[in-house]
DNA sequence: ACTGGCTGGATTGTCGACAATGGCCCGGGA
DNA sequence: TCCCGGGCCATTGTCGACAATCCAGCCAGT
C-alpha cells in the first residue's frame, strides 16, 4: 500500500516537499483518519522516506494546525472541534471582507471578466443539477479562491489560501458538509461581483462579511438542532 | 558570540525549540542582519547543536516568513520590503478590528478593568515621556495583546500573535520605528477601551480599524515623504 | 485488593556521515 | 575582450544508528 508518484512530476522538488503534500493531501481526504495516532516510522515508510523529511514535512504541517506534536509522545491528526470551526469562520468573515474590498480596488477587468464568467458557468450548473451540493462546494472554493487573488495582497493570500482553507476543506470532508443552501448562496456571490464591478469597495466588503457570517450561521444552526455538542 | 542560555530555564523543552526560539528573537533584534545569507553548519554550530534541530527550526521560521529558502541554495533572512508591511497592515485592520468586535463582546469584567488599569499606567508615562516613542512601542503591543487575547478567538489569536506579529516587530527593529504620535495613538486607544466597555462591538471594530489604518497611513506618509523606495 | 515504585519496551530526539545538487571559477574559442 | 562550456567545491538533502524520554505492565508492600 505504498503510495506511488509520478516519477518525473513530482520528483522535481526535494522530498520532504513530495511527503509533506502528499500527507496533507491524505489528511484532508480521510485517508488518514482524524484524530489517530501515527508513528513517524509507520510513516516513513509508507511515504517511501526515511524520518528525516518526515519530520521536516510533520513541522510544516504542524504549524498549519493540521497534525499536533506533543514531544516525547507522538504525532495525532488534528480533529477539530466545532468550536474551532466556528472561530475560523470569524477569521474568514474578517479576512475574505477584506479581500472583498481589496479586490474591488485592485482587480484588473481581466480579472473582473473571469469571475463573472465563474458565476455564470455555476449557473448552469445550478440550473442543471438543482440542489446538489458537492459540485457547488468546489465552485464555491474557486470564488472565494479568485476574490481573495484579486485582492493582490500576498499576505492576505498566503494567510487564507495557505494556512486557514486547508482547515475547512477538512473539515467538510470530515463532516461531509452541512447543506450549504447553493441557491441562496449563488444569489450572494452574484451581488458581490456586482459590488466588485462598481468598485464599491465597501459594499463588496459588507456584502462578503454577510456571506460568510450567514454560512457560519447556518453551521451553528444545524449544531444547535443535532445537539452534536452536549457538554 | 555564541548565544548564551540560563541553562535551566530553557533546557526543560527539546533542543529543536531552543534554537527555534532563540534564532527568532536573534532575527527580530537584528542579530542577524536581515537579508542576509547564512549556512546551516555555521547556525547549527553558533546555537551548540546539529543540523538536524536546526532544520527543523528553520522549517518553522519559514512558515513564519522569517526566513526564506530555496532548495539547494541556502538561507536568507527575510527581508521585508516596504510593500509586504503594508500589505501586513491591511491584514491587522481586518483580525484586529474583527479582535475588538469579539473583545467587546466576550471579554470578562476583569480583562476589561485590566485593560483600563493598563491604559492608566501608559498615561502616567505618556505625561512623563512626552514624546519618547521607544517605551510606548511596548505598550502599544501589550494594548493590542490584550485585546486579541480577549476576542476568546484561539484562531484568530494565534493568527495575529503567532504569526503576524512577529513580522511587525522586526520591521520595527529593522527601521526603528516610524514616529507614531504616541499622544494621537492614546486617544485612539482611550476610546476603543470605551466602546468594550459599553460593549458595543460595532463601535470596537470600528474605532480599531480605524487605528490600524492610521498608523499604516502614517507609514505611506513616511515613505511618500523620504521616497525610500525608487523603483 | 489497592497503591506505589520500578523495570522493559517502544518511540521520539539527536547526531554524524554520505550522496546529490547548484554555484563559481577557470580555460578555451570566436 | 567577451562569451560559453566543463570541472571543482561548497552547501544542502538524505539516511541510518545511537541516546534520551515516556508509557505500560508487573511486582512488591501495605
Amino acid at each position: 500500500m505504498t503510495t506511488q508518484f509520478d516519477p518525473d512530476e513530482s520528483t522535481a522538488r526535494t522530498a520532504a516537499d513530495r511527503v509533506f503534500e502528499a500527507l496533507q493531501s491524505a489528511i484532508i481526504r480521510g485517508d488518514i483518519p482524524a484524530g489517530s495516532r501515527v508513528g513517524e516510522t509507520e510513516l516513513a515508510e509508507r511515504f517511501g522516506t526515511s524520518r528525516g523529511p518526515l519530520r521536516e514535512a510533520l513541522r510544516r504541517l504542524e504549524s498549519r494546525k493540521l497534525v499536533e506534536r506533543t514531544p516525547h509522545v507522538g504525532i495525532r491528526i488534528a480533529s477539530l472541534t466545532h468550536e474551532a470551526l466556528i472561530e475560523i469562520y470569524y477569521v474568514r468573515e474578517a479576512l475574505e471582507g477584506m479581500a472583498a474590498r481589496l479586490a474591488a480596488m485592485h482587480m484588473t477587468p481581466e480579472e473582473v471578466a473571469g469571475l463573472r464568467a465563474l458565476l455564470a458557468e455555476h449557473e448552469r450548473d445550478e440550473a442543471l443539477q438543482a440542489d446538489t451540493a458537492y459540485f457547488q462546494q468546489e465552485g464555491d472554493l474557486d470564488f472565494h479562491y479568485r476574490i481573495i487573488k484579486g485582492s493582490h495582497n500576498r499576505a492576505l493570500t498566503d494567510l487564507l489560501i495557505g494556512e486557514l482553507y486547508h482547515l475547512v476543506r477538512m473539515y467538510r470532508q470530515q463532516f461531509s458538509a452541512y447543506a450549504n443552501r447553493p441557491q441562496k448562496a449563488f444569489g450572494e456571490h452574484l451581488r458581490i461581483v456586482e459590488a466588485i464591478e462598481a468598485r464599491d469597495g465597501d459594499l463588496a466588503e459588507m456584502l462578503m462579511r454577510r456571506h460568510v457570517s450567514s454560512a457560519r450561521q447556518n453551521i451553528e444552526r444545524h449544531l444547535n438542532e443535532h445537539e452534536q455538542t452536549p457538554m
